[in-house]
DNA sequence: TTTCATTATTAGGTTGACCTTATCATTTGA
DNA sequence: TCAAATGATAAGGTCAACCTAATAATGAAA
């Protein structure tokens, strides 16, 4: 059964958007994908007709297992031309991600294989996440949102929370990548930005951004 | 302005039936691409709506200086990506052509140039076809069909037209590959089979396939 | 020149993926 | 507990790209 663009884009949404297994709710994938949230409906009917994800009316929607090993094989064919994109044809790291989400349409097995091979079978993309295995099989890497940490820890950034374009320009200009060290150093009151301190410079990051800024504690 | 994937193949499909510039019936058109001739010719007046093609009624279709370069940036993008997946990824010769068709279309000029620097900018694709440069200019390599050439008459195989996974199979067990040297040796009557002479073998070439084999004779 | 095959056009239909507007159901929090 | 916010469903519409069936126009060849 091949899927078509839109419905491999709905199943990669409601995997990156469940964490550990948790209901997606409609409106929120709505929101992720661009759509309203009447379209989000429809196509999830559909994808509930064709056996691949439940619906929870008023709760949410989540992966079944083959919608789940579908999910896996376009994420796994994103993140390895991501890789290709970075390391091989050396574009930009900011611009990996959206070019990387149109080619993982229009790539089969034969070519991710092959790809997968001559790269040398990475297990990360260039922005921190990992690459499902062709068995489907993945290894999550635990990390909290930058949000989360308290100030004067000092932590390394382990991936970009939905990398685009946009997000990624402006973490780029400020250093901000995987395996970067950073300490937020102060958080201004009533939302404001926090201070966070990296390579010696101290800048401002507003929370939204912070929010998909995922770090974990060094342990020294 | 963004062309859909289906515009693409149209402008493609037209490029590439149009030899050096006649006129495409509209029906061949379908023909080459599974589609309904009502349907083409749909698509033929909205392609001249835009501008990218004029359409003379009874006579056929040709690509204007806009649609050729708009078909030209397509097929450069296929042929880097065939050369990619022979070359890089070794796929097969004969899968080669049906897998890049798909990643011609989510390929974007970044891409595409960064792609072709790789590659160290070749100019030729793995079946023989020119790739188009950056700047729209082509050197099309002179070729005649193996169906007009005469018996005996030692050729080199320069090219395949439309190398579609199915006839490039066939070929690719019989060792008929761009640069292979060959000669008919007989040609069956009624419209039969030749029998062509390769690497001291001999086999049996149907017309139809062989008029798919682009030789050009070799000079002594 | 007339006939026949090719080509074009018209009408009407389908499907997927969107949309807005409106109404109905449920959950949640004040 | 009840009203507001959120979520679901229904109705009706658009657009691109396809389809079949039927009819009209043209060109080429006998």
């Amino acid at each position: 059964m091949p899927q078509s663009e839109s419905r491999e884009m709905y199943l990669k949404s409601i995997y990156e958007l469940s964490g550990q297994g948790d209901l997606v709710a409609v409106s929120l994938l709505a929101k992720r994908l661009g759509v309203s949230p009447v379209s989000a409906t429809e196509m999830v009917k559909r994808l509930e007709e064709s056996g691949l994800i439940t619906h929870t009316p008023y709760k949410g929607v989540a992966l079944n297992e083959e919608g789940r090993q579908r999910a896996l094989i376009v994420i796994r064919r994103q993140r390895l031309w991501g890789r290709f994109l970075a390391d091989v044809l050396n574009i930009p790291w900011s611009e990996v991600y959206d070019l990387s989400c149109r080619l993982e349409h229009a790539t089969d097995t034969t070519v991710s294989e092959a790809l997968s091979n001559y790269l040398g079978h990475p297990t990360i993309c260039p922005h921190g996440h990992p690459i499902p295995e062709a068995d489907g099989s993945v290894a999550e890497i635990p990390a909290f949102p930058l949000t989360e940490i308290s100030c004067d820890v000092e932590v390394e950034v382990i991936r970009i929370d939905q990398p685009e374009t946009t997000l990624c320009r402006y973490l780029e200009e400020r250093g901000i990548l995987p395996g970067v060290r950073l300490k937020i150093v102060d958080e201004a009151p009533y939302n404001g930005p926090y201070s966070v301190e990296i390579e010696g410079k101290e800048i401002a990051l507003g929370r939204e951004i912070s929010a998909r800024v995922l770090v974990n504690p060094i342990d020294t």
